[in-house]
DNA sequence: TTTTATTTATGACTTATGTCATATTTTATT
DNA sequence: AATAAAATATGACATAAGTCATAAATAAAA
């Protein structure tokens, strides 16, 4: 762990030499393609993975078996905190949107971990609280704004996630329609339509999956948030 | 807090007689009335609140002034954690829904407390944890669920967050249409025509603003619930 | 009690958004 | 490159659910 690409992202930079040597041996890394699964709803956790290089989105299935997409994981993120923490099953999804880098640490491993080293703990409860207010925030747009304003604000956000993927000096979004309505809640053909609106009003750039925000100002309106 | 009627719900029977009696003194317990604020949205916290009688809504404030409710709180539970563990302003407002009694635990003493009592620390992570799940559920829902069935299953969460309300050995919900709405994310005339669908079909009853589920079963199956 | 204010209840109407169908384009696979 | 498969794009249409108006019923205040 202590040259990984994203050491000074994670928790780990809290450790001493020797405790993250100590550490390094115990976990296993290893690679996934696109598309591929990390864990699915239902199963019962083993321990905790951490994305070291690629993108991971968290969904869940409703009940008519559409997805819905809760949260992506960036590098240096972990993957499954709330099961393997809460000593619950999984209740979402995890899968990779990318080709990606994951390390695995054992449920016990990392208990060891928390034990020897407080402030992680006291992160682990920061990151849980901010995912708390992320999801209250969620429902709150979901309760209360229109598909349009909530895909503007889900586009602003997708530049935040996508913010290393950058063409000609501007950041891109990769993702396809189907993804987008599962994470805005919406039908993927209504994606489509308020996407042609925006780019026909110049506010977006479309290249195949590829969109561009032109106008984050202008966004930002139609999403209708304070700042 | 050693004689508290909701020492065994609470995290302080994790605490060693000595430590719990220091801490007692620490605190500081009022009573609000009903409809009284805790604290509200934008403000910084000072510490935390732990409700010891009577019942607590926590609300958000969307874009065009409207509430949404994103949870209640129970005797026994922590208030405003979030934003106090995780160091940051409050993002929502507190509420009392009836006469309560409430202690408030100053930052420091709190953070003392966490750190000589490590249980308390991973029974706080658990809690998180399950607030998210439920918040992540509720997004699921929002974005996938009819009015309808997202009506049914907030009757079947209230049913137990009303437990204690007995009337004729069957328990009642009391609330206001228009916070029935808000939690729902809908307007209050949806709230009050599906709610005459409902009486209409027997499945619940209605005596003013005291709402009784008649058959748990047929409810769960309009929520649309694998449980 | 009487008055006033608030909440609940219904009807009428509008509209945002979902569904279905089908054509076109893009992406993946052989 | 050619074929197959999947994703994107649009139109037509249906409908769930929101808004506005107003009446009836409760609850609160005087």
């Amino acid at each position: 762990c202590d040259n990984c690409s994203v050491f000074h992202k994670s928790y780990f930079d809290m450790l001493s030499k020797d405790d993250l040597l100590e550490f390094s041996n115990k976990k296993a890394c290893r690679s996934y393609k696109k598309g591929q699964t990390i864990y699915t709803s239902g199963t019962r956790p083993n321990g905790i993975y951490c994305l070291q290089k690629g993108k991971v989105m968290i969904y869940k299935t409703g009940p008519y078996g559409k997805e819905q997409i809760v949260r992506f994981v960036l590098p240096g993120d972990f993957i499954g905190m709330r099961a393997a923490l809460g000593d619950k099953n999984y209740s979402s999804n995890a899968v990779t949107l990318e080709e990606s880098v994951i390390c695995f640490i054992a449920k016990q491993d990392f208990q060891m971990l928390m034990i020897k080293c407080p402030q992680i703990t006291s992160s682990i409860i920061a990151t849980l609280s901010k995912l708390l207010e992320e999801s209250d925030n969620k429902v709150t747009s979901l309760a209360q704004k229109t598909v349009r304003e909530r895909l503007a604000e889900t586009l602003l956000t997708l530049n935040e996630v996508f913010k290393s993927e950058i063409i000609d000096s501007e950041s891109v979004i990769t993702l396809s329609r189907r993804d987008l309505a599962n994470l805005v809640g919406t039908a993927t053909e209504t994606v489509i339509r308020l996407l042609s609106e925006l780019k026909a009003d110049k506010i977006i750039s479309i290249k195949g999956r590829k969109i561009t925000i032109q106008k984050v100002r202008e966004l930002t309106k139609i999403a209708n948030l304070s700042d």
